[in-house]
DNA sequence: CGCTCAGTTGACGAATTTCAAAGATGGTGG
DNA sequence: CCACCATCTTTGAAATTCGTCAACTGAGCG
């Protein structure tokens, strides 16, 4: 049970499954949005009292200071689930933005607070994802806080990495990249700069390759776990939704 | 309905009401844990599937990376609610530790996944505080990101102060502060040493008052509030629960 | 062809960490 | 009540990392 109507182009792969299926199965015909690379779905202080269900593309959560510093909060990849605001905190955070072309669906509580056991079992799902994004986001501040410019651009690359190798888009080691040295900055908390020179040293030292701008190798993954200081096995286990064993 | 039973004692002020009075009014025997200052509630990695509500008392969510270095990634007030893990992700992202003596009560999932409509609601209490624990988390990682070390001291000051605030825990400007200069410095991501220095200049001009290690005074919040790059009101806005206007 | 925007590289300076040492403070046991 | 201990705070000086500024390159696009 994959594919369910005009969904069937999607890229809906293993990982995806479990919230994204699950909600699909019990909401058969979802309105199915879409946003081009730049777009901004929602502003920093509005009012927001809806979820996101991202089915294709990278999406930012970020915010920004007065001076116009902006701070990249989490990255959203397919098959991902995020608050953005709720009846009793209906505020977003967060500004949101496609960071390439995407396709998401918005979800409104009151779809998920039915007493169907499938509904049970849906709210279930979402505060797995919700501890995922915690998850995720703690470790981010880790680094922000102490570690190294190179600790932290490891970090996010192998984030990256183990995200989207459990939803099938790394081949080879190799992935789509689609932020800039910019935006890779902003979610580091570095300069541009120096988002460039640590990821060049890491490139001449054969840590990662960077044929194109848009797709990064990784070479060393060892290395790269070393430098970011965690254990790839335990970042799986950190960042992946799973069963009790 | 204020009080239920034995805990008439607790300090449950208005804005604590929302979720814990409605959770404590549906279940009115809870099972009331203690933990004396120190103490480690729950270790990064190990097995979570529940949440807590802090009745009495400061709780930290803390991470380390592998040299040691600390950071502190949320802290909760009395009335607060957390995630820690779920049946999905049962995994502690964090260490939980009792920065003061508390009192919290741990929540299963099963206990709120009801189909009664009092459950419905708590449910949605529940969804507010995770997109406050969410707003504060991002408040922090901006500030760590980008922002000088007085920035992210003032940013701290002014977030305890406001959730405190609504709490009723603010007198004549001052307020309790049980961490440790070292720990102050986990939360806001700098040395306790420059922790140090940026208290003192701000104490040396009038900024804020420290009579004892125990207290801190806020004393022109204005000022404060400039240094944050902040608005008082927005920040209330959005550290704070409420309903849709 | 010229425009803009992203990436690259060097030199410099500022903010923060680290190291070190000297007071405070608080708790404990004699 | 005092002495001692550990822990926390404070201050100075030196070392380091990273941001800023600036200039140059290259790719995409009209």
């Amino acid at each position: 049970m994959r594919h369910h109507g005009n969904l069937s182009n999607l890229p809906i792969e293993a990982a995806v499954r479990t919230l994204a299926e699950t909600y699909l199965h019990s909401h058969p015909n979802p309105v199915i949005a879409t946003a081009l690379k730049g777009e901004t779905l929602v502003q920093e202080d509005d009012f927001a009292d809806h979820s996101m269900l991202l089915l294709e593309g990278w999406v930012a959560f970020s915010k920004m200071l007065p001076d116009g510093e902006t701070q990249i909060i989490d990255v959203m990849l397919p098959g991902d689930f995020a608050l953005i605001g709720a009846v009793y905190a209906p505020v977003a955070a967060c500004s949101v933005e496609a960071l390439s072309d995407a396709r998401y669906i918005t979800i409104r509580r009151a779809q998920m607070n039915g007493n169907e056991p499938e509904m049970g079992n849906l709210r279930e799902l979402t505060a797995g994802e919700i501890v995922r994004t915690q998850a995720r986001t703690a470790e981010l501040l880790l680094r922000l806080g102490h570690g190294s410019a190179a600790s932290r651009i490891a970090y996010a690359l192998l984030e990256f990495y183990v995200r989207l190798e459990k939803i099938g888009m790394i081949k080879n080691n190799s992935f789509t990249f689609p932020m800039t040295q910019r935006k890779f900055g902003d979610f580091t908390g570095l300069s541009n700069v120096h988002v460039c020179r640590t990821l060049r040293r890491f490139e001449r030292e054969g840590i990662i390759s960077h044929p194109s701008t848009t797709e990064i190798a990784l070479k060393k993954l060892d290395v790269l776990c070393d430098i970011a200081g965690i254990d790839l096995d335990t970042l799986r286990h950190a960042l992946l939704l799973h069963r009790v064993s």
